[in-house]
Parts: structure tokens; C-alpha cells; sequence
DNA sequence: AGTCATTGCAAGCAAGCACTTGCTTTGCTA
DNA sequence: TAGCAAAGCAAGTGCTTGCTTGCAATGACT
């Protein structure tokens, strides 16, 4: 919990995703897990070692958390169900938005970590698509729409708000749930998910 | 043109957007510049000073560019009209797609440079929230969206394309252009802008 | 009391960093 | 041909980096 070695991926997570790969120096790490550098050391083989560990920790933790309140395999409230999922999604997003952004800087760099970098974008992208492909074989979303892009065009507000919100918040003038509301309200009906005259089914 | 500054300039850009700021040593940039690393220090007083330099140049030029294709004063054809400016946009999103994902990841930690940097998206949401909001004013826009969360919500979709499509390309399946046609289709219809019953103006 | 694993501390190493200095070369212009 | 600005070259300074070494302190278990 509170071991040495916790405490070093914490710290290494922290000082990465504040400073990118090259600033976090493992002194730094180090200082930010209050241990002398040479325990860093006695711990991970190498500094390219403990972060490759500390992200993936963070990655698969987030992921168990966006598990605990998933998309239902069959869909019936779209709006309701999407606003919950994405509202969750948002939420990570905006809580690691830091990492977030300074992970895409490094994508490219390390090929080490570069598939841990992406796995919650993957995991929430998997999940979207299937629940919209689920969505369009019940006749709830119109079928000229690949679902793939459209589970895009989804994510991509979320993703955009959680990584731009604090650099311009001009542009993001609502909060994180109105936001997804006000996104759920333009896109579902584009989509055909509102009742209209009724013309997918 | 080809002088040793604009060399300099061109170089700083190029690896910038490759390596992030830590990663851009001024070794780097002269041996790209194909320059001795002196002469660049004669050029600049420092790498910093370099660097934003070059950074302003780029986004001065991309703005530039984008101003050659403006969206209209008076909004007439959305779907045409929205649909060449974004395209453009993201031609410029994907050509400096490098470029923006390190900026992001670097934002914050260089304050000489983020004004800067952020250019480019504070001049294309402009636009966008201001067409969307004469766009309302006439009526081809339901008025109960807020323009800004619209122009978000349009950008999104570029701004992710732009930065995600080379990291993981089976979230997008479709070229630039197919992806805009499609994120306009889903949108527009949302935003009330196709005619239907007409319950806008 | 003795053993053993874990941590700290002090020091250092080779490499890379931004940046400087002193001097020579190049090439244009007067 | 002389002068001058711009570039190159070689060397070096002081600092930071990832990582190592040797040794002393701590603390739990036998």
C-alpha cells in the first residue's frame, strides 16, 4: 500500500505525466517518493523500466474504474445510457487530462510505452462502437452511418474537452456533465436515435 | 529563402515538433540546418528565443493559410460551406500533426511559448463560433444550443482526427474528407440545420 | 546476540546539455 | 587588392543526466 516500492510508481506516474519522459529525472522521482535515488535503482533496472511499470498501473486502473459502470450489452435508453458512460469517461479524462496530453506529446517515442499509453482510449472506443453497432441492429440509429465513425464523433467531443478545457476555457463554457448532455442532445439526433417520423426501424 | 536564419528557423520547427523542447538540442537543430551550432547561437541569443521564433513563424503561416479559405460573413450553405473550411482545417491538422501533438504535450511548461502555440485553434474556433452564431441569427440554426458548445463540438471531431488518425488508424476508417462529410452529416442534422420541419426561424 | 534484507548516504563516472571564447576561413564589395 | 561581415572550427566551462560503488544505519526474525 504505502511500500517503498508504491510509492515509487506513484511518484515516477505523477512527475511523468507533470514533465514528459525526459524530464522525469529520477531524482525527481525519487525526492517525490521520499527515498534516496539509489533505492530507485535497487527497485527498477532502469528508469525506462519503472515508467514502462507506472503507466500501465494507471492505465489498468482506470480501466477497472470505467468497468465498474459499463455500457449495457443491449441498448434501449441511448441517451441515458451514453450520458452515464461518457459522463464517467469525461471524468477520467479530465482527472488525468495532464497525462493525458503530455502521453500523446510522447507517443513515438518510447515504443515501450506506447501501447500501455493508448489502452483506455482503446477500451472506451471498443465499447462505443459496440454499443452503437448493437444500437443500429435494434433499429435505433440510422444504418448509413458506420458505426466506428460515429462512435468517433462521439468520443472526439469528450476527448477534446478533457484535454482542452483548461488550456482555453473560453471554449468549454459548461461543465463536464452539461457539456455531454449538450453533445448527446446535437449527435443523437443526427443520428436518428430521436423520434421523429420514425424512418430507422 | 534558403538564408542560414530561415534554415535555423526551419530546423528548430522541424525538430521541435519531432522531440519537444527537451528533446530539440541546439546540436540537433544545427546539424539539421546543416549549420555549425556557433553560428546559431550568433543568430539567436538563446534556444529558447529560437524557438518561439519558429513557432510563431509556423502558426503565422498556417493561419495564413487558412485565411485564404475563409467561411463566408453571411452563412448560406452550411453543409458546402462548413464543410470546405473544416476540410482545410484539417489538412492542416494532419500536415502538423506532429507538431500539435508535442505542442499539447508541452504546453504549460514554456509560458513564452503557449500563447503561441494555442494560435492556430483560438483562430479557427473563432470562426466557427462566429459563423455558427450569424448562422443562428438567420434562423438555419436551432437556437437552443449555445454556439461555442456547437463549435466544439464541430471542432472536436477535426481537432481528434487530426491528432489521433496516424496513432490509431482503425478508429478511422475514412479519409479527411469522407471523415468531415460524415461528422457534417451527424451534426447538422443535429443542429437543426436540415430542412425538415422547419422549427428554426 | 546474531543474521539478513532493506534503506540511506557520500561520492563519483561518463555522457550530454546550453552556451562561450579565440582564431581562421570564405566570399562579397569597394 | 584591401576590408569586412558572416560562417566555420576546436576547445572548453559548468551543469545535469542515468546509473554505479562502497559502506554504514535500521529493523525484523531466530
Amino acid at each position: 500500500m504505502d511500500s517503498v516500492h508504491d510509492r515509487l510508481l506513484e511518484a515516477a506516474h505523477a512527475v511523468f505525466a507533470e514533465e514528459g519522459f525526459r524530464g522525469a529525472t529520477t531524482r525527481k522521482i525519487a525526492a517525490r517518493a521520499r527515498v534516496n535515488e539509489v533505492t530507485l535503482f535497487r527497485h527498477f533496472a532502469s528508469k525506462e523500466e519503472l515508467l514502462a511499470e507506472a503507466v500501465s498501473r494507471q492505465v489498468e486502473a482506470s480501466i477497472a474504474l470505467l468497468e465498474r459502470s459499463p455500457l449495457p450489452v443491449d441498448p434501449a435508453d441511448l441517451a441515458g445510457e451514453l450520458q452515464r458512460f461518457l459522463t464517467a469517461t469525461l471524468f477520467g479524462f479530465v482527472a488525468a487530462h495532464q497525462a493525458v496530453r503530455t502521453s500523446l506529446g510522447e507517443w513515438g517515442h518510447h515504443p515501450v510505452l506506447d501501447d500501455r499509453l493508448t489502452g483506455t482510449s482503446r477500451y472506451v472506443s471498443t465499447e462505443i462502437e459496440r454499443y452503437l453497432e448493437a444500437a443500429q441492429a435494434r433499429g435505433l440509429v440510422r444504418a448509413d452511418v458506420d458505426h466506428v465513425v460515429a462512435a468517433q464523433a462521439l468520443l472526439s467531443a469528450i476527448f477534446a474537452y478533457g484535454m482542452l478545457h483548461e488550456m482555453m476555457p473560453e471554449r468549454f463554457p459548461l461543465g463536464p456533465e452539461e457539456s455531454v448532455a449538450m453533445y448527446l442532445k446535437i449527435m443523437l439526433e443526427g443520428l436518428g436515435a430521436n423520434e421523429r417520423e420514425g424512418d430507422a426501424g
